[in-house]
DNA sequence: ATGCCGCCTTGATCTCAATCAATCAATGGC
DNA sequence: GCCATTGATTGATTGAGATCAAGGCGGCAT
């Protein structure tokens, strides 16, 4: 776990609180901030777990790879999530920065020793709510055409990222397409596709520009 | 949500620890017997969620669909598995019974009122173990061939299920189809295929025989 | 400016799995 | 026993997305 730069120890708890969670049950997180630089490795497959990770600025790629390179992006964290918990002592997916991104450390004992009820109750909801993106993810990947993966995801971040009709992607196409479970190419296809018919506007390739909402909604099945 | 036959409430803590989670970390639950019959559902996406649920026999698929009918089935729970207990107060799959099923059911509140620092520990546990398994099935989903889905599912299944090299499965061919995102056609073939190359024998449709254990997890990338 | 490099886009072709269509096997009712 | 029904298999064909292969564009350093 390579990291650049580790910032004097101190308290950060204001976070944007994520739709799918009520404020109260955000994860509070003391710990000591740390700036890690565009693809660089936050934590390793397989590497011990003993801290958790709060996304302060930037944004994080959560990924498998299968032993032949192909590689499956779990999920993205963005500003206000968390992620680095396990079960076992060991991280089963790497975590790497998409782009300069700053996060809170904390050991994982200072969540509490589960013998405080409120943050088990956090930690508790804050797994649900994974378990249940992981599943929409799933029916994603299982069932939905190229289109209605693409029209699905950039609703999705839209809605995480906020600034509801002008979408600033901090991931590339191949950050996409692994997470869609496509191809690069596929991916630059539909979003070129969703130009021409008028949904969206490309200014630059990170940035999408929604233009008929209520359109590319109803592509998401 | 239909059922067939409430039997007489009765403690019932046994159940077989499964590999994930060591078995002092066990859902225990308390709780009716219910009987519930091949295809009839346990509850349906979007009702609300104020029960928990325990395979006691038999197996549960639970699973979305989609507004024209395709079906992802997000998971199998098998004897031991506990499922149905939800962030929001509502269910986001619907539970059907494979076979002819037995459930033990109790309240959500019998989980312990998460002061119950054992019982949160246990309840943490469960989730973190079930986001694993879905972060696993969406590397299948998004990133393996039709062959190395349906070889995953195999092994995944004999160690679960038991009885390693001789499988019986609880599900349909659509059922497996719909899990691995596939066609029950697809499934079909991949399986004779396995059967022409002498990795697996089928006798009848539902009873698989792993004759070649170790080549059949060789093709599990 | 200029040239290089990485990323994105676009085009042509191929392939794996979906779809369409029978056939077959097992089960159940009469 | 015999036929109807349901689920699984097998075959032929199609098609969506992958792969292969050029270009294009923008950012950055010299």
């Amino acid at each position: 776990m390579q990291m650049s730069t580790i910032q004097v120890p101190r308290a950060l708890c204001q976070a944007p609180p994520t739709a799918t969670m009520p404020e109260a049950d955000d994860i509070r997180l003391l710990g000591a901030t740390l700036h890690v630089s565009r693809d660089q490795e936050v934590f390793g497959e397989g590497e011990p777990a003993d801290q958790v990770y709060k996304v302060v600025r930037g944004a994080v790629r959560g990924f498998r790879v299968l032993s032949d390179g192909r590689r499956q992006i779990c999920d993205f964290y963005l500003p206000g999530d968390v992620f680095g918990i396990e079960p076992s002592g060991e991280h089963r997916t790497t975590a790497e920065a998409l782009t300069d991104t700053v996060l809170v450390v904390a050991r994982r004992s200072a969540l509490g020793d589960e013998a405080d009820a409120t943050a088990a109750r956090r930690l508790l909801h804050h797994f649900m709510a994974a378990l249940q993106r992981s599943q929409d993810h799933a029916v994603t990947l299982g069932r939905r055409s190229a289109g209605e993966r693409v029209a699905n995801f950039l609703v999705d971040m839209a809605e995480r990222i906020g600034g509801d009709d002008l979408l600033e992607l901090p991931m590339s196409r191949q950050d996409i397409a692994d997470y869609l479970g496509l191809t690069i190419e596929t991916v630059s296809r539909t979003l070129t596709q969703f130009q021409v018919s008028g949904l969206i506007k490309l200014a630059g390739c990170r940035s999408v520009h929604i233009r008929r909402p209520r359109a590319l909604a109803d592509l998401c099945i």
